[in-house]
DNA sequence: GGTCTTCCATAGACATTCTAGGTCGAGACT
DNA sequence: AGTCTCGACCTAGAATGTCTATGGAAGACC
């Protein structure tokens, strides 16, 4: 196949926070929205999305309903607690801080 | 213990072989140098950083000579192979598309 | 009823970084 | 001479997070 990129490690829980922002979405979903919004470079493999997630729940950044998808299938649709909404601008910034720190160095003096 | 951040895995291996485009440095001095230019924000551990010019060794990427440091003490001089000449401008494109397609899915729509 | 697709999930492999150790030698100080 | 610190190099093992591969359940469609 193609030039498929890896995600970087510690980038996808950012990436499902900031989907989760604009409201409750399931998992199919959630990868869906982020490679729609990358323009197809990122897609999210669903043995990484599912542990992902998981690990937000634990953290209490992200909880769950049961619901139906709009294809009438079971699904969980995620959504972020109080604490996850903080936790979006918290990540947000580290990331932004983080590129501009690694820009730096890549921009040759 | 201040906010430590930690580097994304898989942005090393670029940090050294740019840092190392500007000519032989060694282990220590890179360590150094990408603090410095990052403005102190990237910290790179001595367990990490091995183990990457290693690897970048192994790749054919990196090679090395020994020598003596600024401080007289013996050191191992890391410059870039031909290849790694090339990789870095690889690497560096594929950190340029990825940060950007991140930075899409950021953005709110 | 059979097949396709959607949605959820996990186990195990893999890669990279960190923690925490250790070595060795140069220079400084006593 | 002895000891201390620091510079430079290195590794083992833990921790983390992603990918590969796989499976299951249930609705849609023929």
């Amino acid at each position: 196949m193609e030039d498929r990129i890896e995600l970087l490690q510690g980038t996808l829980d950012l990436l499902i926070l900031r989907t989760l922002q604009l409201g409750p979405v399931h998992g199919h979903g959630i990868a869906k929205a982020i490679q729609r919004s990358s323009e197809d470079v990122l897609l999210v493999e669903e043995g990484s999305l599912y542990p992902a997630l998981h690990r937000l729940i634990k953290r209490g950044w992200v909880t769950y309903e049961d619901g139906a998808s709009e294809n009438n299938r079971r699904a969980k649709f995620y959504r972020l607690t109080p604490t996850g909404r903080k936790q979006v601008l918290v990540e947000t910034t580290k990331w932004e801080k983080l590129t501009r720190a690694i820009a730096r160095v890549l921009r040759p003096a």
